[in-house]
RNA sequence: GUGGUUGUAGCUCAGUUGGUUAGAGCGCCUGGUUGUGGCCCAGGAGGUCGGGGGUUCGAAUCCCCUCAUCCACCCCA
């Protein structure tokens, strides 16, 4: 039947795809881990405020992106769009601020009220990674390295690495004065959008796609010329702790990134298997703020968008781990054998046997095929025969051999390797 | 939010200029073997043709609305 009972935007895993998701996401706690980071899980939803004050109250995602709701003790909560605002509001006020270093990854589900398109859904899936308090030019080149480590990991070839530098906070609200002065003199030349942006979020005239505005951003001076030394020299040293560890990168101008609390070394990888969305991971050094901390929460990470790796996985024809078969199959015949095999799947099961009991009357044949279909590697035949013998047949599903086991040896034979 | 695409069986899809009981392949069930799967053969079950309204003697087919899908814009992971 056609009719999906899904809200838009969302899907299923099942268990088919599992294996995949398993790979990706074990392969990013291995890597991390090599880095020295910790898996940390935050909760799904947050307060509202938190995401407005820490990613932006002008940034797209928090105008007209989030899922917020009142809950029944008329709190504004929000289905959270992205998973550094809650690491960093769980770090605020502790050693962090310090400059001390967390090192943590996540993963898990996001949400935002986007129309969905290829590469994008409203629940999608982030594995993500956070240095917070590591404020340092190695921490991140040492982001990106991990990042690249991980691609190559899963099979990921043919990405780029972009990377740009936003300045400090300090140049940033000086380059967007000087940015909003050169623009406004063609203000009547920029998109309706771009017109819009002018006034409250300049930085987003520079990466629109609109090839009027793309070209009127061309003609501008660089920005990053008009940032301080400091800011410039931090980028420098960020590039070349990248050229040290041999990682292939792209300097794009125009990168610039939708999240306010960006600021220093932004980056991004691309890939061309995604279709219109061709990012397949995102992120920077950040000063998040949170409410009740009197400093925003510094710190350097990115994100992967699970359901890109495994598009962009697919795309290069990656392999895939395959379903774990089941053991065994049981087989009976008649009630007395089903109470015989559940007695005895009880034993495989405790001793780390898979095992499938049919419960219902079926065939004989009815039986083999369910064994069949569950790709059991044994099917265990039990009738009145075998039951007076006090002996089960057991057959390789492979071969087809068949053979007696005596009732009380069962565990004797090994199933997991199938001798 | 805007635009385009598609919506027929569990799945992938046919269905000619509107015309009688809407089809195929795969899958599923049964039988061909008193208690033996996969391959083959025979048979069978399964469809509000996304939903609602309209035009017509008659609509899966034409018109309108709606919902959903996929894709693009946009945004971002």
């Amino acid at each position: 039947m056609a009719t999906t009972f899904l809200p838009p935007g969302t899907s299923d895993i099942t268990p088919e795809e599992i294996p995949q998701w398993r790979f990706v996401e074990n392969a990013a706690s291995r890597i991390f881990q090599l880095y020295g980071y910790l898996e940390m899980r935050t909760p799904v939803m947050e307060f509202t405020e938190l995401f407005q004050r820490g990613i932006g109250d002008e940034t797209d995602v928090v105008k007209k992106e989030m899922y917020s709701f009142e809950d029944k003790g008329g709190r504004g909560l929000t289905l959270r769009p992205e998973g550094t605002a809650g690491i960093m509001r769980s770090f605020a006020g502790t050693d962090v601020m310090n400059g001390n270093e967390r090192r943590v990854f996540y993963m898990g589900p996001m949400f935002r009220g986007e129309k969905p398109a290829a590469g994008r859904k409203r629940q999608f899936h982030q594995i993500g990674v956070e240095n917070a308090g590591g404020v340092s030019t190695l921490a991140d080149a040492e982001s990106m390295a991990m990042l690249a480590q991980y691609l190559d990991e899963i099979g990921i070839t043919g990405y780029s690495l972009l990377i740009n530098t936003r300045g400090s906070f300090e140049d940033r609200i000086a380059a967007e004065v000087l940015l909003r002065e050169k623009l406004s003199k063609r203000s009547n030349e920029l998109c309706d959008d771009c017109k819009e942006r002018l006034g409250r979020n300049v930085w987003r005239v520079i990466d629109c796609k609109n090839p009027n505005c793309s070209a009127i951003v061309d003609e501008l001076p660089d920005i990053t010329d008009s940032f301080s030394a400091e800011s410039r020299s931090y980028f420098e040293e960020v590039r070349g702790h990248l050229d040290k560890m041999g990682l292939e990168y792209t300097v794009d101008s125009k990168l610039v990134r939708g999240l306010d609390y960006y600021a220093h070394t932004v980056f991004e990888v691309t890939h061309s298997g995604l279709g219109a969305q061709n990012s397949l991971a995102g992120g920077g050094r950040y000063e998040v703020p949170v409410p009740g901390s009197k400093r925003p929460v510094p710190g350097v990470g990115f994100a992967l968008g699970v359901e890109r790796l495994l598009m962009a996985r697919e795309s290069l024809g990656a392999e895939n781990p395959h379903l774990r078969k089941l053991d065994v199959y049981m087989i009976s015949l008649g009630a007395a054998a089903v109470d015989a095999n559940v007695i005895m799947s009880m034993t495989l099961r405790k001793a780390g046997i898979s095992t499938v009991v049919c419960g219902g009357d079926k065939s004989m044949k009815g039986q083999m095929r369910a064994a069949n279909r569950l790709s059991a590697r044994f099917a265990l035949i039990r009738g009145d025969q075998e039951l007076e013998r006090g002996v089960v047949v057991c057959k390789n599903m492979e071969t087809s051999e068949q053979r007696e086991i005596p009732e009380g040896e069962i565990l004797e034979f090994d199933f997991r390797t199938r001798r």
